[in-house]
DNA sequence: ATGACGGTGTGGCACCGA
Protein backbone atom coordinates (compact mmCIF):
# COMPACT_ATOMS: atom_id res chain seq x y z
CA UNK A 1 0.00 0.00 0.00
CA UNK A 2 1.49 3.44 -0.76
CA UNK A 3 0.15 6.72 0.65
CA UNK A 4 1.80 10.33 0.14
CA UNK A 5 1.60 14.04 0.95
CA UNK A 6 1.68 16.73 -1.45
CA UNK A 7 1.25 21.12 -0.29
CA UNK A 8 -0.11 21.97 -3.95
CA UNK A 9 -0.53 25.40 -3.05
CA UNK A 10 -3.95 25.48 -4.49
CA UNK A 11 -5.87 22.86 -6.03
CA UNK A 12 -7.64 25.15 -8.39
CA UNK A 13 -4.02 25.60 -10.41
CA UNK A 14 -2.54 22.25 -9.68
CA UNK A 15 -5.69 19.81 -10.32
CA UNK A 16 -3.81 19.25 -13.50
CA UNK A 17 -1.13 18.12 -12.28
CA UNK A 18 -2.47 16.45 -9.22
CA UNK A 19 -4.72 14.06 -11.79
CA UNK A 20 -1.52 13.74 -14.00
CA UNK A 21 0.77 12.35 -10.88
CA UNK A 22 -2.20 10.33 -9.66
CA UNK A 23 -2.41 8.37 -13.45
CA UNK A 24 1.70 7.46 -13.02
CA UNK A 25 1.62 7.17 -9.17
CA UNK A 26 -1.89 5.50 -7.98
CA UNK A 27 -1.07 5.91 -4.33
CA UNK A 28 -4.05 4.60 -1.99
CA UNK A 29 -4.02 7.28 -0.44
CA UNK A 30 -2.87 10.87 -0.16
CA UNK A 31 -3.14 13.64 2.08
CA UNK A 32 -3.09 17.18 0.22
CA UNK A 33 -2.27 20.86 1.99
CA UNK A 34 -3.11 24.08 0.90
CA UNK A 35 -6.19 23.83 -1.46
CA UNK A 36 -6.43 27.44 -1.06
CA UNK A 37 -10.47 27.02 -1.70
CA UNK A 38 -13.95 26.75 -0.01
CA UNK A 39 -15.43 22.99 0.38
CA UNK A 40 -17.89 23.86 -2.81
CA UNK A 41 -15.55 24.25 -5.01
CA UNK A 42 -13.83 20.97 -4.29
CA UNK A 43 -12.94 19.07 -7.77
CA UNK A 44 -15.10 15.80 -6.25
CA UNK A 45 -16.09 14.79 -9.64
CA UNK A 46 -12.31 15.03 -11.40
CA UNK A 47 -10.96 12.95 -8.61
CA UNK A 48 -13.87 10.56 -8.20
CA UNK A 49 -12.97 9.54 -11.82
CA UNK A 50 -9.59 9.27 -11.23
CA UNK A 51 -10.50 6.64 -8.76
CA UNK A 52 -11.07 8.46 -5.20
CA UNK A 53 -13.07 9.14 -2.25
CA UNK A 54 -12.62 12.56 -0.82
CA UNK A 55 -12.73 14.22 2.29
CA UNK A 56 -12.27 17.83 2.62
CA UNK A 57 -11.64 20.94 5.26
CA UNK A 58 -11.69 24.11 2.87
CA UNK A 59 -10.94 27.49 3.29
CA UNK A 60 -11.24 30.48 1.00
CA UNK A 61 -7.58 31.93 0.08
CA UNK A 62 -5.13 30.18 2.35
CA UNK A 63 -4.90 26.98 4.13
CA UNK A 64 -7.04 24.16 3.45
CA UNK A 65 -6.76 20.00 3.82
CA UNK A 66 -7.88 16.88 2.31
CA UNK A 67 -7.76 13.22 2.30
CA UNK A 68 -8.15 11.12 -1.12
CA UNK A 69 -8.33 7.53 -0.70
CA UNK A 70 -9.21 4.87 -3.20
CA UNK A 71 -10.56 3.09 0.36
CA UNK A 72 -13.89 4.15 1.58
CA UNK A 73 -12.70 6.69 4.48
CA UNK A 74 -14.19 6.92 8.18
CA UNK A 75 -15.07 8.80 11.21
CA UNK A 76 -13.58 11.99 9.66
CA UNK A 77 -12.13 14.89 11.97
CA UNK A 78 -11.63 18.74 11.16
CA UNK A 79 -8.86 20.21 13.23
CA UNK A 80 -7.74 19.45 16.45
CA UNK A 81 -10.60 18.78 18.62
CA UNK A 82 -11.07 20.94 21.81
CA UNK A 83 -8.67 23.65 20.06
CA UNK A 84 -10.52 26.63 18.70
CA UNK A 85 -8.79 27.10 15.30
CA UNK A 86 -10.23 29.53 12.36
CA UNK A 87 -7.71 27.99 9.94
CA UNK A 88 -8.36 25.13 8.40
CA UNK A 89 -5.38 22.54 8.79
CA UNK A 90 -6.32 19.43 9.89
CA UNK A 91 -8.21 16.24 8.76
CA UNK A 92 -8.04 12.92 10.11
CA UNK A 93 -9.54 9.64 8.63
CA UNK A 94 -9.59 5.85 9.26
CA UNK A 95 -9.29 3.73 5.91
CA UNK A 96 -10.83 0.42 5.73
CA UNK A 97 -7.58 -1.43 4.30
CA UNK A 98 -7.42 -5.32 3.90
CA UNK A 99 -5.11 -5.29 6.63
CA UNK A 100 -7.39 -3.34 9.34
CA UNK A 101 -8.15 0.31 10.12
CA UNK A 102 -5.22 2.85 9.12
CA UNK A 103 -5.78 6.27 10.86
CA UNK A 104 -4.44 9.13 8.71
CA UNK A 105 -3.89 12.19 10.19
CA UNK A 106 -3.33 14.79 7.17
CA UNK A 107 -1.74 18.40 8.53
CA UNK A 108 -0.78 21.66 7.06
CA UNK A 109 1.29 22.86 10.17
CA UNK A 110 1.73 26.92 10.80
CA UNK A 111 4.48 28.46 9.34
CA UNK A 112 5.13 30.84 11.96
CA UNK A 113 7.00 33.59 10.00
CA UNK A 114 9.79 34.38 12.20
CA UNK A 115 10.53 33.62 16.07
CA UNK A 116 8.90 36.43 18.38
CA UNK A 117 6.09 37.13 15.79
CA UNK A 118 2.30 36.24 16.80
CA UNK A 119 2.42 33.75 14.02
CA UNK A 120 5.27 31.82 16.18
CA UNK A 121 3.18 32.22 18.91
CA UNK A 122 0.40 30.53 17.53
CA UNK A 123 2.45 27.78 15.72
CA UNK A 124 3.55 26.84 19.01
CA UNK A 125 0.29 26.72 21.08
CA UNK A 126 -0.70 24.57 17.39
CA UNK A 127 1.54 22.23 17.96
CA UNK A 128 1.03 21.86 21.42
CA UNK A 129 -2.63 21.19 21.03
CA UNK A 130 -1.47 18.65 17.88
CA UNK A 131 0.79 17.06 20.39
CA UNK A 132 -1.91 16.19 23.39
CA UNK A 133 -4.67 15.54 20.58
CA UNK A 134 -2.46 12.19 19.18
CA UNK A 135 -1.60 11.39 22.44
CA UNK A 136 -5.29 10.70 22.93
CA UNK A 137 -5.24 9.37 19.23
CA UNK A 138 -2.39 6.85 19.54
CA UNK A 139 -4.05 5.29 22.77
CA UNK A 140 -7.58 4.39 20.17
CA UNK A 141 -5.47 3.66 16.82
CA UNK A 142 -2.53 1.80 16.92
CA UNK A 143 -1.99 1.89 13.35
CA UNK A 144 -1.93 5.49 12.46
CA UNK A 145 0.52 7.76 9.98
CA UNK A 146 0.74 11.18 10.67
CA UNK A 147 1.96 13.13 7.60
CA UNK A 148 1.55 16.92 5.86
CA UNK A 149 3.11 19.85 5.44
CA UNK A 150 5.24 20.41 8.88
CA UNK A 151 6.71 23.59 8.07
CA UNK A 152 9.67 21.97 10.46
CA UNK A 153 13.08 20.83 9.19
CA UNK A 154 14.01 18.44 11.65
CA UNK A 155 17.99 17.93 11.58
CA UNK A 156 20.15 20.59 10.08
CA UNK A 157 20.62 17.90 7.34
CA UNK A 158 17.36 18.71 6.35
CA UNK A 159 18.27 22.10 5.15
CA UNK A 160 20.21 23.63 2.19
CA UNK A 161 21.90 26.17 4.43
CA UNK A 162 22.14 25.44 8.50
CA UNK A 163 24.45 27.72 9.40
CA UNK A 164 23.44 30.77 7.46
CA UNK A 165 19.39 29.66 8.60
CA UNK A 166 20.51 28.86 11.93
CA UNK A 167 17.48 29.93 14.60
CA UNK A 168 15.14 31.21 11.94
CA UNK A 169 11.61 29.87 11.02
CA UNK A 170 12.02 26.14 10.04
CA UNK A 171 15.02 25.32 12.05
CA UNK A 172 14.79 26.89 15.73
CA UNK A 173 15.19 24.42 18.69
CA UNK A 174 11.49 25.42 19.80
CA UNK A 175 10.30 23.42 16.29
CA UNK A 176 12.63 20.98 16.54
CA UNK A 177 12.00 19.99 20.03
CA UNK A 178 8.05 20.22 19.24
CA UNK A 179 8.84 17.43 16.35
CA UNK A 180 11.35 15.52 18.56
CA UNK A 181 7.73 15.23 21.01
CA UNK A 182 5.57 13.57 18.32
CA UNK A 183 9.01 11.21 17.86
CA UNK A 184 8.52 10.41 21.59
CA UNK A 185 5.10 9.47 21.10
CA UNK A 186 6.26 6.76 19.43
CA UNK A 187 6.02 8.02 15.62
CA UNK A 188 8.91 7.38 12.67
CA UNK A 189 10.02 9.69 10.25
CA UNK A 190 9.35 7.30 7.52
CA UNK A 191 11.97 8.96 5.73
CA UNK A 192 14.66 8.18 7.97
CA UNK A 193 14.21 4.70 8.04
CA UNK A 194 16.21 4.19 4.96
CA UNK A 195 19.41 5.39 3.39
CA UNK A 196 18.60 8.82 1.54
CA UNK A 197 20.42 10.65 -1.10
CA UNK A 198 22.39 13.67 0.18
CA UNK A 199 20.52 17.10 0.35
CA UNK A 200 17.52 15.66 -0.39
CA UNK A 201 14.48 18.57 0.35
CA UNK A 202 10.47 18.45 -0.24
CA UNK A 203 10.61 22.41 -0.66
CA UNK A 204 12.44 24.96 -2.60
CA UNK A 205 11.17 28.60 -2.69
CA UNK A 206 10.05 29.57 -6.12
CA UNK A 207 12.66 32.54 -6.51
CA UNK A 208 16.29 32.56 -7.23
CA UNK A 209 16.31 29.34 -8.98
CA UNK A 210 15.78 27.85 -5.56
CA UNK A 211 14.77 24.10 -7.25
CA UNK A 212 17.43 24.43 -9.83
CA UNK A 213 20.40 24.57 -7.35
CA UNK A 214 18.68 22.58 -4.67
CA UNK A 215 18.49 25.15 -2.28
CA UNK A 216 15.85 23.62 -0.92
CA UNK A 217 14.04 22.44 2.62
CA UNK A 218 13.02 18.98 3.90
CA UNK A 219 9.35 19.75 5.51
CA UNK A 220 6.98 17.53 4.35
CA UNK A 221 7.09 14.32 6.25
CA UNK A 222 5.45 11.02 6.92
CA UNK A 223 5.68 10.02 10.64
CA UNK A 224 4.02 6.17 11.13
CA UNK A 225 3.28 4.76 14.59
CA UNK A 226 4.92 1.79 16.11
CA UNK A 227 2.57 -1.06 15.09
CA UNK A 228 3.24 0.30 11.36
CA UNK A 229 7.34 0.90 11.81
CA UNK A 230 8.07 -2.69 10.35
CA UNK A 231 5.74 -2.81 7.81
CA UNK A 232 7.40 0.30 6.01
CA UNK A 233 9.50 -1.07 3.25
CA UNK A 234 10.11 2.49 0.99
CA UNK A 235 9.96 6.21 1.27
CA UNK A 236 10.99 9.00 -1.42
CA UNK A 237 10.32 12.36 -2.53
CA UNK A 238 9.43 12.86 -6.32
CA UNK A 239 11.03 15.54 -7.57
CA UNK A 240 9.66 14.76 -11.10
CA UNK A 241 6.29 17.42 -10.41
CA UNK A 242 8.74 20.29 -9.27
CA UNK A 243 10.08 20.14 -12.35
CA UNK A 244 6.64 20.79 -14.37
CA UNK A 245 5.66 24.01 -16.13
CA UNK A 246 3.75 26.35 -12.97
CA UNK A 247 4.99 23.71 -10.35
CA UNK A 248 3.76 23.62 -6.67
CA UNK A 249 6.69 24.78 -4.34
CA UNK A 250 6.19 21.62 -2.65
CA UNK A 251 7.13 17.99 -3.75
CA UNK A 252 4.98 14.89 -2.84
CA UNK A 253 6.43 12.09 -0.40
CA UNK A 254 5.52 8.50 -0.53
CA UNK A 255 5.55 5.88 1.85
CA UNK A 256 5.40 2.12 1.27
CA UNK A 257 3.94 -0.04 3.46
CA UNK A 258 3.58 -3.93 3.14
CA UNK A 259 1.39 -6.17 4.02
C1' DA B 1 19.57 44.82 2.11
C1' DT B 2 14.36 42.43 2.48
C1' DG B 3 13.96 41.50 -2.98
C1' DA B 4 13.31 37.65 -5.90
C1' DC B 5 8.27 34.01 -7.28
C1' DG B 6 3.65 32.52 -7.19
C1' DG B 7 -1.26 32.43 -5.51
C1' DT B 8 -5.39 34.99 -3.96
C1' DG B 9 -8.60 38.73 -3.68
C1' DT B 10 -10.30 42.22 -5.85
C1' DG B 11 -7.06 45.43 -7.74
C1' DG B 12 -4.46 48.79 -10.20
C1' DC B 13 -1.84 46.69 -5.54
C1' DA B 14 -1.31 44.27 -0.59
C1' DC B 15 -0.96 40.05 1.81
C1' DC B 16 1.13 35.69 2.69
C1' DG B 17 3.94 31.75 2.14
C1' DA B 18 8.71 29.32 3.77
Amino acid sequence: MKLATWNVNSLSVRLPQLLDWLATNPVDAIGLQELKLVDEKFPYEALQEAGYHAAVFGQKTYNGVAILSRMPLNDVVRNIPNHADEQSRVIAATLDTPDGPLRMVNCYFVNGQAPGTDKFAYKMLWLEALHRWLQEELKVHQRLVLLGDFNVAPEDRDSFDPVGLKDTIHHTVEERAHFQALLDLGLTDAYRLFEQPEKSYSWWDYRMLGFQKNRGLRIDHILVSEALRGRVTACHIDRQPRKNPQPSDHAPVVVTLGG
